[in-house]
DNA sequence: CACTAACAGTTAGTGGACTAATGATTAATG
DNA sequence: CATTAATCATTAGTCCACTAACTGTTAGTG
């Protein structure tokens, strides 16, 4: 009695043990995770009069425009609600264009102007920038992408139930 | 000539070796991740009355109460600008309670109330239920937690810089 | 002791993200 | 063809999350 076992505190194997214990919640990490990440790009996009959201939309736009707000809720996972007000503030920055499309007059053409297009240059040093400031291993990173890839099918995309 | 290879379009190819292409943005899959998992929590904490930060907060609050806003702030990464109305929401549902500390006049105290502490129980079926959901091997979740540690370790927390 | 620093928390302002309800257009159906 | 249903986008309302500026308290320094 009195052994090595008494040097562990009972709060220790608590929290070890404890499905209820913060650290033990992938939500949390996930979302610390996020926050953090995001909080990396944020002294990159500043200069750029970007948010992280908004850079996000910019790619999609960059590879695919033009697209509707209903293409760019599927590709980005985010609601229609939460595309509108953002999509407008990129219009009034000068980078895209929102106009109703001539075949379907519900949906919206959102498309780059030439300054948004412009743009572009400069953020293809962004990536690399990002890495840099991580400092982790690139193949670690690809394999939290597939991890992460995993997350987002088993979830069901971000559609709740 | 016609071989196999012109089955591969330009298109595909640009997509993998593009680094602002965004399936390849390892910040858009966190925050993809992170919004679809705590999607999954919402339809069982909405009977609870808890939105997915205040159950981290209450998780907190279980672990360790009491808490100031500084330690609140610590330990769930967020700003105690974040943090202020966020308490008192719960203050208001009857779960904490926010007074001074004796000590330290500047500090604040967050303490659980009665209904606060009860509502341990119900949340006691919460992990399980979302494993269940997530329908994901434990071991690769363990995995992705290890992961997402050293992320949050390699991006120096929630701070920016 | 007075004066300045540092610290803890709050407020104000911007922008994201969700749900629910609305308006407008197109598609489907009797 | 007229009515109904489905679709696309927007608005309103709530809550998070951040930065910057502010209040009040404590600690440090001349």
């Amino acid at each position: 009695m009195g052994g090595l076992l008494t040097e562990v505190r009972m709060s220790d194997i608590g929290d070890i043990a404890d499905p209820l214990s913060l650290e033990n919640q992938v939500c949390f990490a996930l979302a610390v995770a996020s926050r953090s990440v995001i909080g990396l790009y944020r002294p990159v996009l500043e200069p750029m009069g970007l948010t992280h959201p908004q850079y996000l939309v910019m790619l999609a736009l960059w590879q695919r425009a033009p697209l509707s707000v209903k293409d760019l809720s599927r590709l980005l996972q985010l609601e229609p609600a939460t595309l509108s007000p953002l999509l407008k503030r990129l219009e009034a920055a000068g980078l895209i264009e929102r106009r109703r499309s001539r075949a379907d007059e519900r949906s919206l053409a959102v498309t780059l102007t030439g300054e948004g297009r412009a743009l572009r240059e400069q953020a293809e040093k962004i990536p690399a920038a990002i890495v840099e400031r991580l400092g982790m291993d690139v193949a670690e990173l690809q394999g939290l992408h597939q991890a992460l890839t995993r997350v987002i099918a088993a979830a069901g995309g971000a559609r709740p139930g």
